[in-house]
This record gives structure tokens, C-alpha cells and sequence, in this order.
DNA sequence: CTACAAGTTCAAGTGAACTTGAAGTCAACA
DNA sequence: TGTTGACTTCAAGTTCACTTGAACTTGTAG
């Protein structure tokens, strides 16, 4: 394998910047191999594994699932066409029950709101449970 | 008005923590007034202008977004049912807005990336300008 | 009167996903 | 020779939405 490109034409190629590329590799989601001088030189192979991360981003899949994902191509060579689909079939799911999950937020905000119910205790879709029993900070929205 | 409700009494009917609570009062998302002793004590109304924060967390607005929402709400009235449909009524859209873009992901995931395209500079919804041009840290996912 | 729970403020910590800055290396060009 | 420009590492900063901890005061029960 050849890996030819340097980290600024990958940068450019995939829409990412250097420091996330860094990044990324920090967290093993990437690999590159180094030129001589020290400088990283990355697979052609490596603009699709990033396109993929993008596109689980916009999913909402956080960085460690995605690792968790792409851990699951074949290592010893690079992945093929039906390799990827296999993974992108399994996200497709997600995005179905992520939109499902808006369906019903809207249904109660046209209904449960509207006619005027919307009182946490009594409507289960405001509250079912997870909000009240969170542990940590922020708000991880959706899960 | 009366402001009767203690905020341990707020926090556990609307299911948000003590410390979210004053966190929302800092932010002007909520109001409160003090008894004698300096403790809060909120009015009833209060509940309902929880459980629509939380709502609208759900689908994906920011606690500043949020916050300007609520302020189109009148200020030297208690909120009609008219009021919380007219808001709800265009939050309803922001979900469409969302849902619609995760079916294009959807759509995107079976035959963009199905068929071999995806790469970065050619599939528009995989970059659509949005990314290359950020700005700040963090991902900010689907705005 | 003494516990102890529940409230207060304010500063600092958390996690995700990066970015920014400092300080240094290396190759190429005028 | 010097000076850009692209690269390196490492530490620290940023945003959001809170939480946690320290130190202190108030209210309630026995």
C-alpha cells in the first residue's frame, strides 16, 4: 500500500481540519504511516473511512461508537463496497428510530400540547423516565 | 400571584434537578421569588415552562434558542393555552425541518454510500458547505 | 437545645469534539 | 544565508448544559 497524501490534502479532500484529522487518529478512528521527515502520509483509502465519520456525526453517533463501528471492518485489507454497506445498513436503522422518535414529539406537540395536557407528571412523552433518573452533566439530547 | 412552590417540590414534579433549576433561573429561562428566608419559591406556571424546556431540548433546540422562545411569550400575563400553541406550532416545523433532513441521510446511507459514490468533493449531502466552513470547537450536530 | 434536612452562593469540574497557542523541526526557494 | 511554509508535539482553552463541592444559613422535629 502506498499511502501518499499528506495531512493539508486530506484536510482539503474530506472538508476536515488537520487538527481534527490529529485528532481522530488520536482516538484510533484514522491511521497514517509517517514520511521520513516525520510528517504523516495517509491511504487514499483513508477520504472514505473519513466521509463515514462524517456521516455518522449528522446520524448523531458520538465519536466512540463510530470507533466502535469501524472496528468492526476487516483489518488486514481494505474494506470493499459490501463491507461498508454492511455497516451503513446497521445506521440506517438508527436514523429510522431517530425519526420515529421525532414523529412521536411532534404528534405531542400538536396533540399533548395543544389541547393543553402537557403537565409532566400525567404525559408520559415529556417524561418517561430517563430525564428524571440522569446521571452526569449536560444533556446527551435524544438518546 | 402566589409563588408557593418550594424548589425540591418543582424539581421533583417536573422531574429536573434542584441545580438545573437555579442553572434555568440564571439563564432567564424561568423566575422565581424569595420568601423571608431567602429560599426560592416559584408559582405554578412555572411547571408548564419546564415541561416545555425539556420538550424542546428533545428536539434539539440550545437553552439560548429556547430562552428567546420563551420570551416571545407575554410578559405581564400568566400564558393562555393560545400562547404555548402558537410556540408549539413552530416548533412543530424545526421537527419536519429535522425529520426531512434525516430521511435525506437515510436516502444517502442506502444509495450513495450503497452504490460507491460517497466521497467527500462529489456527494453534496455528505458536505454540503456547512462543515468545511465551521468555525469554534465541537460538532454543533444537524443545525 | 440540638440535630439534621433543605436551602443558599460561588467556584470549579465534567464530557464531547475539537481548536488554539507555544515552541520546535525540516525542506525548499531567492 | 535567511526566511517562509508546512509540519510536529503537547498543554491548555472553548462551548453547552449542567453537576459537584465547599462553606454557610434556615426551617423543622424531637
Amino acid at each position: 500500500m502506498e499511502f501518499i497524501l499528506t495531512i493539508s490534502e486530506v484536510s482539503k479532500r474530506a472538508g476536515v481540519a488537520s487538527s481534527a484529522l490529529r485528532f481522530y487518529e488520536e482516538k484510533g478512528l484514522i491511521v497514517s504511516e509517517r514520511a521520513g521527515s516525520g510528517h504523516r502520509r495517509y491511504h487514499r483509502s483513508v477520504l472514505r473511512r473519513i466521509a463515514f465519520i462524517v456521516f455518522a456525526q449528522k446520524i448523531g453517533l458520538s465519536l466512540e461508537e463510530i470507533a466502535g463501528e469501524l472496528a468492526k471492518l476487516p483489518e488486514n485489507r481494505t474494506p470493499t463496497k459490501k463491507d461498508w454497506s454492511r455497516l451503513s445498513s446497521r445506521w440506517v436503522r438508527r436514523v429510522e428510530e431517530r425519526i420515529a422518535e421525532l414523529e412521536r414529539l411532534k404528534d405531542s406537540l400538536t396533540g399533548c400540547i395543544g389541547c393543553g395536557c402537557l403537565s409532566l407528571q400525567r404525559c408520559t412523552l415529556a417524561n418517561p423516565g430517563d430525564r428524571s433518573g440522569r446521571k452526569g452533566p449536560g444533556p446527551r439530547f435524544w438518546l
